[in-house]
DNA sequence: GAGCGTCGATAACCTGCGTTATGAATCTCT
DNA sequence: AGAGATTCATAACGCAGGTTATCGACGCTC
């Protein structure tokens, strides 16, 4: 799993917007991987901003720890995301990034994002909308934690790793592999671990989501979809026709 | 309250980063002043992603209408906010805005956008860094929902507000102008009008925050502050070093 | 394969917040 | 200035989800 195999780079790539030259910026970023263990911490909260990373294998999580004890779980990464650019804009880093199982991962510099700005609109363009991209999922997450009980949380966030993980080839016969443990799961969607247990068992006697161990299997996901109404567009939507003159 | 006023735009400015040209290219976003109603929507969502704004004047809100038949309000803009950039990458709106209260914006579009990426590198920082910094605010209250009881929420609410509204110089004696109703705050904090109203009244019986109308005081906001751990590096941090050197 | 640590299921109990309802105060429109 | 619409405060009641605890099933390591 590349970045030119990601979801937006594939989108830029279709509209023949990317030059040989660009492909070659872009595996620039990925000349340097790593392996790095389960539970290994990328950065801390507040650590100073020096790299930005592709995940090439494997899941991380950003998070924040918080003064009452807890811990709440910003986004889920999986291969082919950027992680960091949250950050980019900051001198230090707003959350924390630990890896949840092993994988491999590539850093790169500012330099290098500079670089590619300069030289590549359409590799600029490219970026900040990834960018815009995983904050939509964001805000997708803050409207289930304000407004959405558990059982439609958990429903969302399951559908929502279907739908990221089908779109890199990491689904087969609706199942999936999920290395998050519940208390994580909790930490993201503001549960219990407790709950997140209950909901799991309320969701697997309605015959909507069947999990064993570390693989979860859906079913039927359209039902689910129906369930928690998914608005899909901000993950799979291509790019406005406006940006196809400019790049 | 004009762009240039802006904070990451004063930043840029303090570092001497910002030509007349510049400048000139920045107030062209402000040419097109429209008087807005109290109430009134800028655009709904899934609407098609036309124009960007400036606030001058006046309170808004993006928010989402859910299925279930509340609504989430995702974020409160201010004058000197750039409202809409959130659906920069995408063809839809992801959220509806409206007023609050009446006032002044000036609508821009996605050429004049890329005019300024072309032209000014420094303006190009400066406005994605605003726009991190308006995600960094949505993950903060993403946070709060997730792990935060609702004293925490508002006092958070309250908060930030009056940090945002101090760097524009809406504040006095530790008193401002708050126009959302009580059922509003409650849509954007996750809660019952009802108990937005309950929290108030604890609030106000700790002697923390001060209400009259649309007036709001915070008679002690340091103790607030240590209340919410409110953690402000990401209103308020400069740029970091490393973009001196490339704008 | 014994011992230990992690993870998940389920139960019992409690509380924070939603819901509904009522009345008072304030705003808006004519 | 009167009528209707908003907004807000407060109370009564119920429930979703937090907390604590217990137990079984898997993984480790030696």
């Amino acid at each position: 799993m590349t970045l030119l195999d990601s979801v937006v780079m594939q989108g830029l790539g279709r509209h023949g917007a990317l030059t040989e030259e660009d492909k070659t910026l872009l595996l620039g970023l990925e000349l340097n991987p790593r392996r790095v263990s389960a539970g290994e911490v990328l950065w801390q909260e507040s650590a100073d901003v020096d790299l930005f990373c592709v995940i090439k294998e494997g899941w991380a999580y950003s998070y924040r720890n918080l003064g009452n004890g807890s811990m709440q779980i910003l986004k889920v990464y999986l291969p082919g995301d950027i992680i960091g650019m949250r950050d980019f804009g900051f001198a230090r880093r707003l959350a924390g990034v630990a890896m949840i199982n092993e994988g491999v991962i590539c850093p790169f510099t500012h330099q290098q994002l500079f670089e590619i700005f300069g030289c590549s609109p359409a590799l600029a363009v490219g970026l900040i909308a990834m960018t815009v991209r995983q904050q939509a999922i964001l805000t997708e997450r803050l409207v289930y934690l304000g407004r959405y009980a558990a059982h439609e949380r958990l429903a969302h966030f399951l559908y929502e790793l279907y739908l990221r993980l089908k779109r890199i080839g990491a689904v087969e016969d609706n199942g999936f592999f999920m290395p998050l443990s519940q208390e994580q799961v909790g930490d993201a969607l503001g549960l219990s671990a407790v709950h997140v247990s209950r909901t799991f068992s309320m969701l697997r006697d309605e015959g909507l989501v069947v999990r064993d161990r570390q693989h979860v299997t859906l079913p039927d996901p359209e039902a689910l979809a129906r369930l928690v109404e998914f608005n899909d567009t901000y993950i799979d939507e291509a790019l406005p026709a406006v940006f196809q003159s400019f790049t």
